[in-house]
DNA sequence: GAGTGGTCTAGACCACGCA
DNA sequence: GCGTGGTCTAGACCACTCT
C-alpha cells in the first residue's frame, strides 16, 4: 500500500474546474461567475475554500473580482502571452493558433555544465530529459524553448508524443504532475545564431531570453525551461 | 466627518512588520521566522491572517516555507532585480547600491495619446502627473523609467522632493498608498537613441521594455509605468 | 435593504521533518 | 512524538455596489 497516494485539494479541484469552464466557453469575457456563497453551497464548501480557488483565477488572469458586484471572466487579450501563468502560454492566444513543433523529442542526457540554476545531487545523479520545442503563433515561431527534466520516476517519457502538446499538459495528464510555481530570471538579448535561425529573425535581433525553474505538486521535484522569445509581434504578459 | 478613512488590514500590518524585520536584518538569510502558531500568539491573530501574511512575503520572495520546517528567510540574489515584488526594485540590490535621479521632475500635464493601457474617463479628465527616473546600480545606469500617475487627489506631489527615494515609499508615506498588485507588458526591443543614451549602451542594443499598471489600496486608483532596462549585467526576476 | 467580496476568528485534521 | 506548515470548516462583521 502506497501512503503517497496524490491527494488533490479541493480549491485545486474547483480552481481546474472553473478555469476548463472558462476556456472552454461555458463562462465567457465579461460573465459573471456565481457569487462565492453560491459556488460554497454548490460545491458543498467553506468560503475559505472557494476564495483560495477564486484568488487563484484572479492571479492567472482569468478573473477580476469587485466589491459589492462580483466575479467577472477577464477578456484575455490576444496579443499577450502568458508568462506567469501556471497553465502554460497555450491559453492565452487560443489553442487554436498555437503550434508546437518538436526540435529534438526528450532525450536522456547529462545534465549541461553549468546549468542556469544550481541542482540537488539526486537531480545530478538522475540524469536530464532533454526537450526542445519551437512554437508558433498563427505559423509564426515566437517561442524557443529548452526544456529540462530531471529523470526521477517518469516512466516511458523520452518514447511519448509530444507533437501539439502542451508539456504541462503531458505532466499533468500522464503523470499527474502540476506545476504549483516557478520563479525566472528575465533578459533581453541579441539573438545568436541558431536562435535567430528558429525564430525567423536576424541575427543580434533583440530576442527576450527567460530562464525558468518550475515547481511541481511532487515534493521537491522540478524541473527547468531556458525559453527565448520573439516579442516583435507578441509581448509576455504577467500579473503580480 | 470622513468615512473612507483608510483601515488597514492586520495581515498587511504584520506583512509590513515582517518585511522591514527582514529588509532591516532583524531576521537574516537562513533564519527561521517564528512559527505561524507563535506569530498568533504575539500579535493575537488568527492562524488564516498570519498565513495571508506570510503567503505575500512568499510571493515578494522574502521567506519560503518548508513542510514541517518552518519558514527560512530567503537568500537575495544581489545580481537580480525584483520585478513582480510590490515593494519596488529597491530591496533586492540592497538600498546602498541604488540611486535614484530625477530626469523630470513630477509635472502636471495632459495624458499622452494614444497611452499604452486603456484609461477611464476620470483618469483623463483629471490630467497625468510625469515623472522620469534614472536608477544606477553601483553608478550604472541599469533603468530609465517614466511614470504617470492621474492627478487625483495627490496634493503637493508636484513640489515633493524624489531625489533617492522610492516611488512606493513616497506614495506609502505620504499619501498612504500602497500597491497591492498590478500586470505587465514585458518586450525585448531595440534601444533608441534617447534610451540608449540614459543607459550608456549602444543605439539598438536590446533593451527590456516593461508596460506596467500599479493597482493601488485607494479604491480604483492605478498609476503607469514604462520601463526600459538594461539587463547586460543585471536580470529581472520574478516569481508566480 | 439585499447581495457581494474583504477581512477575521477559533477551532479542526492532515502530511511532513526532525529528533 | 511533536511541532511545522497545508488544508478546511462554520460561522462573523464590514464596506461596497446596485436597486
Amino acid at each position: 500500500m502506497r501512503m503517497d497516494e496524490l491527494h488533490i485539494p479541493r480549491y485545486r479541484k474547483i480552481y481546474e474546474m472553473l478555469r476548463r469552464h472558462i476556456e472552454e466557453g461555458v463562462y465567457q469575457e465579461g460573465d459573471f461567475l456565481p457569487s462565492e456563497n453560491e459556488l460554497c453551497k454548490l460545491h458543498n464548501l467553506a468560503r475559505p475554500t472557494v476564495r483560495q480557488a477564486l484568488d487563484a483565477l484572479v492571479k492567472d488572469g482569468y478573473i477580476k473580482k469587485h466589491r459589492g458586484k462580483g466575479s467577472i471572466v477577464s477578456r484575455k487579450d490576444p496579443k499577450a502571452i502568458g508568462i506567469l501563468s501556471i497553465v502554460g502560454t497555450t491559453s492565452a492566444v487560443g489553442r487554436h493558433n498555437l503550434q508546437t513543433k518538436i526540435l529534438t523529442p526528450p532525450t536522456l542526457e547529462q545534465w549541461e555544465e553549468p546549468f542556469f540554476y544550481k541542482l540537488s545531487n539526486r537531480e545530478k545523479e538522475s540524469g536530464c530529459i532533454r526537450l526542445e520545442r519551437l512554437r508558433l503563433v498563427k505559423e509564426v515561431p515566437v517561442f524557443y524553448d529548452i526544456n529540462y527534466l530531471p529523470n526521477i520516476n517518469l516512466p516511458r517519457f523520452t518514447s511519448r508524443k509530444m507533437e501539439n502538446k502542451s508539456l504541462f499538459e503531458v505532466l499533468r495528464k500522464n503523470y499527474k504532475i502540476d506545476v504549483i510555481g516557478g520563479d525566472q530570471r528575465i533578459r533581453a538579448i541579441p539573438a545568436k545564431e541558431k536562435v535567430a535561425r528558429y525564430l525567423q529573425i536576424a541575427e543580434g535581433a533583440p530576442v527576450l531570453h527567460l530562464q525558468r525553474k518550475l515547481e511541481t505538486n511532487r515534493n521537491g521535484y522540478c524541473f527547468y525551461s531556458s525559453l527565448y522569445c520573439n516579442t516583435e509581434e507578441y509581448s509576455l504578459y504577467g500579473k503580480f
